[in-house]
DNA sequence: AGCGTTTACTAACACGTGTTAGCTATCGCC
DNA sequence: GGCGATAGCTAACACGTGTTAGTAAACGCT
């Protein structure tokens, strides 16, 4: 337990210096010029102890914690789908370069009212990166407003918001021209998450648009909503075929539930793409090795979240962001597992 | 950028007492004894002022960050496969529970070689939660010897080491047994990853032991090692089928590679389980929601982290862990992906 | 009345760091 | 030779908290 607690009082004995020589050379201050011995010796001193700054003491005295917090608000989504671990990868990635940490927060719905704002008010990160972020988050507004450094990956529609988000019009665009170009008339869909969740209301209300573009209606009954995972996939579209035998094409909500949903048709009895032809949507890193391979509709997860904390960077040096809202284009990629309806 | 800045002091004015007073009220120390009413003056000037303590201030002075690591050795399958998020989703419920924080540290392997003994050095967590530990890792072991709360999930069979472990043992043996006992002779393997994690290595050895024991040889020629994703699943098989047509049975390292199996079956024009049988190894929450249904064997992650966690926090209330090497069962889950050899 | 005990509080220190102001010795310049 | 400037260092403070030692009043008991 009693871990070698070596401070920087160690150092500076060992060194025959002040405290204060060793924090200006440890920190390449220039608020005084040392000279090169002892500047030398120092480091020795601090190598030879293993000497290690208390973060705590620094965070104190500095202000800095570097550290920033990543809250996911759908924790349910982080544990059955593939889409946050990219995301991580992304943020990962740079947050490492930079020499800062993550602090992870799932949110369960439940909790307290001001959920992440302990973590800002506590003085625990120096910045925050928000994962679907909900328009009817009063604590959130408040802290956009407060210019407290935040990057949502998302977006609310705020003013003030830095964000960065890629929807998914273009690419749905596409694949809805692709899957009525097949054929397709009588066609359902299974969102991401039960609504009132603003992502994936906005995303069936533009898959609704699309689909009327051509003519289509997709009514009520033909939408069965899941909840992320290949099960609640799974489940949709048991009762969706059962309300709507004739369903010729269904749009998933991600890449998960279309898993989901194709093991349901095969349940059914139904082939795909020669029954059914099924929509993804993320592009997963399994979508294109599946069976049948999955269309479906591109999102660099990873590159978003790499410029979602290149962006937090930023602002946690003062500068301003150069570009707020940062939007990247989803892309409609076809594969297998749509076909011209029979 | 001036957020409110609310230090003990100012309740203390605000409510008319000293400094000590708001610090035994809110920590609800029982070094003194405070009068009823002082006690609501103090605790409606906090809440009034919005007071939150700096956490810097408290870890400095209690040496407590409530704050644990949680550091991802195989950063790479953090993004493409579903079970380390399984792993959080049990880990959080415990964290937040205890109202502990979570830092997550991915570790790039090409860089320097302590790599979490800085986050343990410089006193920025209390505890650590290791995945997928390596026997080979001399910082690791140094750790775990001067007695720093680690608990690992996986084992490197050190004497003094506290894990959660569960092993393939059981479910691989019966998963073998029922395999065999389909009739299957010519067998392949697509282990997780190469040779050098242990792991897998492990898992891999006691596969080959299994089919021993029935009397059946899988030579090196029939396992190609994959990197936990679907791509290298699909990729593998593509190879091993190449090289080994015959070959009627898959044991795949995890549920992730057993979808780029079965896709790469299909590719070749193989179905699975008509043809070709295919074993997963994980059970991820998909498994029996794809089509075919996935063979696996279950590894329940959740409870698994849930475990790991509480054993940290009793590690870190000082109290030894009345268990500390926590082995669960892993069990072998029969679906559809595997059918009698025709 | 004397005295120990309880109640209700406060002054002061320590945690380990970064930084500012200051101090001594040497040196260049007129 | 006086004197400001510079090099090279140190003493001392501040960050915001938790805690120990101590104080002053009230009170019960013999």
């Amino acid at each position: 337990m009693t871990r070698s607690r070596v401070t920087s009082h160690d150092v500076a004995r060992a060194a025959g210096v002040s405290r204060t020589t060793v924090s200006i050379v440890l920190n390449r201050s220039n608020s005084a010029v040392i000279g090169e011995d002892t500047r030398k010796r120092v480091e020795a001193a601090a190598a030879d102890l293993g000497y290690r700054p208390n973060s705590a003491a620094r965070m104190l005295k500095s202000g800095v914690t570097e550290t920033v917090g990543l809250v996911v608000t759908e924790s349910r989504s982080l544990s059955v789908d593939g889409y946050i671990p990219l995301l991580f990868n992304g943020v990962g990635s740079v947050l490492r370069r930079k020499g800062y940490h993550l602090l992870l927060e799932t949110l369960s719905r439940t909790r307290g009212k001001n959920p992440y704002t302990d973590l800002v008010e506590s003085r625990r990160i120096d910045g925050l990166l928000l994962l679907s972020p909900r328009q009817d988050d009063t604590a959130l507004i408040e802290l956009i407003e407060s210019d407290f450094p935040i990057v949502l990956l998302g977006s609310i529609g705020h003013p003030k918001e830095v964000s960065v988000d890629t929807p998914s019009t273009d690419g749905l665009r596409d694949a809805v021209d692709h899957v009525v170009g097949l054929g397709h008339r009588r066609i359902g869909s299974v969102p991401f998450s039960p609504p009132g969740f603003s992502a994936a209301d906005l995303r069936l209300a533009e898959l609704r648009a699309f689909l009327d573009g051509h003519g289509i209606r997709m009514d009520d009954e033909a939408v069965i909503a899941g909840d992320f995972s290949a099960e609640s996939g799974f489940a949709a579209t048991l009762d969706l075929m059962a309300r709507r035998p004739d369903i010729t094409a269904i749009f998933a909500g991600n890449d998960t539930i279309a898993l989901g949903v194709i093991g349901a048709l095969a349940k059914l009895g139904l082939s795909v793409p020669r029954d059914v032809s099924v929509v993804g949507f993320d592009d997963l890193p399994f979508a294109g090795f599946v069976a049948p391979p999955l269309t479906t509709v591109r999102v660099d997860a990873t590159h978003q979240g790499r410029c979602a904390a290149e962006a937090l960077m930023q602002r946690l040096k003062g500068k301003p962001v150069p570009e707020p809202r940062q939007r990247f284009k989803s892309t409609f990629i076809p594969r297998v597992s749509t076909a011209t309806v029979r």
